[in-house]
DNA sequence: TATGAATGAGATTTCATTCAT
DNA sequence: CATGAATGAAATCTCATTCAT
């Protein structure tokens, strides 16, 4: 029963925080999402703030699986081939809209005063940063790899918070398309490119 | 005195923001911060959420202000000057670092619950891109000059993001190259450029 | 439960008007009467409002039973004998004296400003009126039916409101005497009286 | 200037309460209506509470002017002309709509559960009483004579009651028609009648 | 005399949590 | 395992009153 019932407090707490966000995301209102009772939360995740923590490092779990499924599959062990994959994968993240944007925002914006959350946030950060760096590192001498992975990492974010943020549907396609681009620039002097066209 | 204490009361609200995160910042806290009572701030803002706008208000005014001010300053009109200007104001922002910092990603988080400042949140977003998309019309075809502006804001917004959430103190310094640089970028087949080293 | 609580909550505002007044009868107090928590008001009634919309409009209700009951309870159908019945009905009141005269003449006042209670006020007015309006009809020609029943329905609401004021325990005897004799006078041209003796 | 400012500050307080009723009636509200400053009214009232007493003082003494008045301009010493000219005064009550009718609806509630209203109460309903009391008596029997002052008593506040919370405007004729009715049936066995024409 | 800035107490309401069933 | 009744703390807002100017 355990699994089942954590994983459907998780979608609720996702849903209750698309719909009106961190701040008025009560209990009664996750519960109600969820089809259970309140009381039910403090028995599977020993309160709120449990219930908050187990569903952000969810939504982290998800990023992480996407990317590393996505480089699992490559065929090519390129750079270029492996920072596709992340980049693909961050655009993925489960569901780029929707509930897992909202609340993966309001998790950024909560991180900063809950050291628990700050922890995985800055897990996180670094792990993209890591990964990019050590990619662009087998082509760019060590400052410029780090400079790249850096304008990369910031990329992505700045892509996938503008997208969170406007009012339209996010467009990925179009967020992949510029960031991949921008990778192309980061390498222009190497050969091949990961953008087909440029449109 | 109606001035004195609006500004006060702002400038508290950001401290308190600061201090624990805008879940937390209660009405008492931010009137401990002022040195006033709680009473007051209903009296000057109609209630918390008046506060809470003119708070977003103020600080939108600061960057739109340091960005118009650094263009103001140009003695060069090319698009290079006018972007970099913008890249400038983006990153002096007032106070880059501290209470302003967390308060806008407060902002960002809770904008998308809250009409008033999503509309607030979205024209500044606009701005942003417009005054990006128009230089870069000068220099680029269309299609190029949409995808430039739309990355760069992505850019700033990104190295913001994370320099916001990263535990060491944001280094400005070092964002404002990585955005001046992709700026470069864009424009590689144009003459100037906006990074005297490539270092 | 929930009846339950809701009879609890509804006598303990009554008792609380009573001893302090409508406008000092604050939720703590009611909750303190009912010997429970101020919190769990919000919870059945969803707010002060609705707890005071409830408590009027059990009064009324408990009013409109105690004239139909004795209505009912009628062997005779005769006007003089519903009139009589409508007279004894409004001076049981179920509890003529303490706490639900003195909430009913707090509703008074209050109704005049607060359309919930206004609506229920007016349809309590506009039934005693009507119920004696259509038994004078029986008996004497429209104009003078019409001001019988306006006039026994102020010498009705006149007894009862100078009763409830006045510092000595209400004289219910006394009162239903006054009207049943208003009565008799009124319809002094036709055959039997309701008042056996004129004392 | 102090009593301009009493007055004004009077003339207010009923034009708070009916506008919103005594509970809502606050302090700035009045204020505004005076067109002076929320402070003035300790000062010249030394609190709410005294300028609520020194209001219904007012609207009491009003009422006793306007029965005095009439009486004085009798010309004809006999009980009916007396009882006629209460019955009158009643129904002038300085301005029997709007304003002092709900401030006069307000403190009846009010009465109840403060000493300072309830003394003043209790001397107005005495002397309307013991003045129509002891105009029966000079025609009736002792018994009759208190009946018929309670029950006219009861008329006239139960007229007055009904019309100011019907949502029509006050029909202060019908008012007095249906008091001078009443009064000449309570006195049927005696020459003259109050009422010129049975309608 | 009059203002209005400011306070602090109090009222309502919301909500996470606990507990008996 | 699950509910929902109930609490108590906390948060916002209102308002009468005070006081310096």
């Amino acid at each position: 029963m355990e699994p089942i019932r954590r994983q459907q407090l998780i979608d609720a707490t996702m849903a209750a925080i698309d719909e009106v966000g961190l701040g008025e995301a009560t209990i009664m209102r996750i519960a109600r999402h969820a089809g259970v009772s309140a009381g039910i939360i403090s028995h599977y995740f020993g309160g709120k703030d449990g219930l908050l923590e187990a569903t952000m490092r969810h939504i982290l779990t998800d990023l992480s699986n996407a990317v590393a499924a996505r480089r699992r599959a490559l065929t090519d062990d390129s750079p270029r081939a492996h920072i596709g994959a992340i980049i693909e994968g961050n655009f993925d993240r489960s569901q780029v809209t929707g509930p897992a944007a909202k609340t993966w925002l309001a998790f950024w914006a909560s991180s900063m005063h809950k050291p628990t959350l700050q922890r995985l946030q800055y897990v996180n950060d670094r792990r993209l940063y890591a990964n990019l760096s050590y990619q662009f590192r087998r082509l760019l001498p060590c400052d410029e790899a780090r400079n790249a992975a850096r304008g990369l990492a910031a990329m992505i974010d700045g892509l996938w918070l503008r997208g969170a943020l406007a009012p339209e549907a996010f467009d990925a396609e179009a967020a992949r398309y510029l960031a991949r681009r921008y990778c192309d620039q980061l390498l222009v002097h190497h050969d091949h490119t990961l953008t087909a066209t440029h449109t």
